[in-house]
DNA sequence: CCCACGACCTGTGGGC
DNA sequence: TGCCCACAGGTCGTGG
C-alpha cells in the first residue's frame, strides 16, 4: 500500500539511520524485484555516503556523494526494517524493529555506524534504480509526473485543467500519477468521501466550485495520515516497527456495509470496482 | 489520445 | 479444523 503518507513515514524513519552514513556493505540477494537491479548495483553503492533521503510521490530518493541517486519504490508490500547497533538507540528515537522476514529479504544495507537496513517485499512489486543526479527529473519514472499533492502546485486550477472535458470518473483520475503524484486507492476513497464527491462522477462534470474543497480535503487527509504515522495494513508498518494508526480513522475504505459516518447521513458504505480496483463510498452523501 | 483490462507475485482472511 | 479463492497498498503494457 504504501501510499504517500506511508512512504513519508518510512522516509522519516530511515533518515536518521541513513543520512550522513556510509554504506559499508550492500547485499543484493536476487537479480530483480519488479525490474532487474541496475548493472553494478552493489559496487556503485558500496562505500558511498548517503547524504540526503528525499521523497517524491511514492518514491524514496537517496542522494549519494558519488553523484547517483538511489531510487526506491515499495510497490505494494515493500518494507524496510531497521536493526540498530548496540547503544546507538537514543531513548525515544526509534524502536527496534522485528527481525527481517528472511524469506523475502532482498536487499541489505549496512552502514559505518553499525546499523543495518533490510528491504523485504513478498510480492516484489517494488523496485530500485540508480540514476545520475542530473537525470532524475527526465527519467521515465519521473518525467510527466504530476505535482506533489502537498506541494504548492496542486490546486483547484490544476484539477480544473486536468478534469476539463474528461468523461472518466473522478476516482480513476485522482489515481493517475500524471495529474497528481502520490495518491493511492485508500486516500482517494477517503478524500472523496470527506469531500462528498461521488467516485462515479465524470471528472469534467464536477463543478469548479467543488474543486477547491476537494483539494483541501486531499491535503487534510494526507497530513492527518502522516501525523498518525501512516496506516498499518497487512504489509505496512512504520520503519521503526511501530504501528501507524491512521487506519482506525478510515471512514470509507474497507467499511463495506457499515453505516456512513457522515453526521446525519444515514447511508451505508458500498463497494464497487473501478479500473479494476475497489472503491468504497457512500451512495447517499457522495454526489 | 482515451480507456479497460490483464500481468506481475505471494500471502492471507473469510467463507464454507 | 481445514481448504479454497477472492482480493490486497502500485505500475506497466497491450489492444480495442
Amino acid at each position: 500500500m504504501p501510499e504517500l503518507p506511508e512512504v513519508e513515514t518510512v522516509r522519516r524513519g530511515l533518515a536518521p539511520v541513513l543520512e550522513g552514513a556510509r554504506l559499508t556493505r550492500v547485499e543484493q540477494r536476487r537479480p530483480d524485484l519488479r525490474f532487474p537491479f541496475p548493472e553494478g548495483f552493489v559496487q556503485r553503492l558500496t562505500g558511498a555516503t548517503l547524504t540526503r533521503l528525499d521523497r517524491r510521490a511514492k518514491y524514496l530518493l537517496g542522494h549519494l556523494d558519488r553523484g547517483d541517486v538511489l531510487v526506491m519504490h515499495l510497490g505494494m508490500t515493500g518494507r524496510f526494517e531497521i536493526e540498530a547497533a548496540e547503544g546507538t538507540v537514543r531513548p525515544g528515537e526509534f524502536i527496534y524493529a522485528a527481525p527481517p522476514d528472511p524469506k523475502h529479504a532482498h536487499v541489505v544495507f549496512e552502514t559505518d555506524r553499525g546499523g543495518r537496513v533490510t528491504y523485504s517485499d513478498p510480492r516484489r512489486f517494488g523496485f530500485m534504480g540508480l540514476i545520475p543526479a542530473g537525470a532524475v527529473e527526465s527519467h521515465p519514472w519521473f518525467a510527466g509526473m504530476g505535482p506533489e499533492p502537498l506541494g504548492p502546485d496542486f490546486d483547484a486550477s490544476l484539477l480544473a485543467r486536468a478534469f476539463a472535458g474528461r468523461k472518466q470518473n473522478a476516482k480513476v483520475l485522482l489515481l493517475d500519477q500524471r495529474i497528481v503524484a502520490g495518491l493511492g486507492n485508500i486516500y482517494v476513497c477517503e478524500a472523496l468521501h470527506r469531500a462528498g464527491v461521488s467516485p462515479l462522477k465524470p471528472a469534467g462534470k464536477i463543478p469548479r466550485a467543488r474543486l477547491g474543497p476537494l483539494v483541501a480535503v486531499i491535503r487534510e487527509v494526507l497530513e492527518e495520515a502522516i501525523a498518525a504515522g501512516g496506516s498499518t495494513l497487512r504489509d505496512f508498518a512504520a520503519t521503526d516497527g511501530a504501528l501507524g494508526y491512521f487506519q482506525h480513522r478510515f471512514q470509507a475504505y474497507g467499511r463495506e456495509k457499515e453505516p456512513c459516518g457522515t453526521p446525519g447521513c444515514g447511508g451505508t458504505i458500498a463497494r464497487i470496482v473501478q479500473g479494476g480496483r475497489s472503491t468504497f463510498y457512500c451512495p447517499r452523501c457522495q454526489r
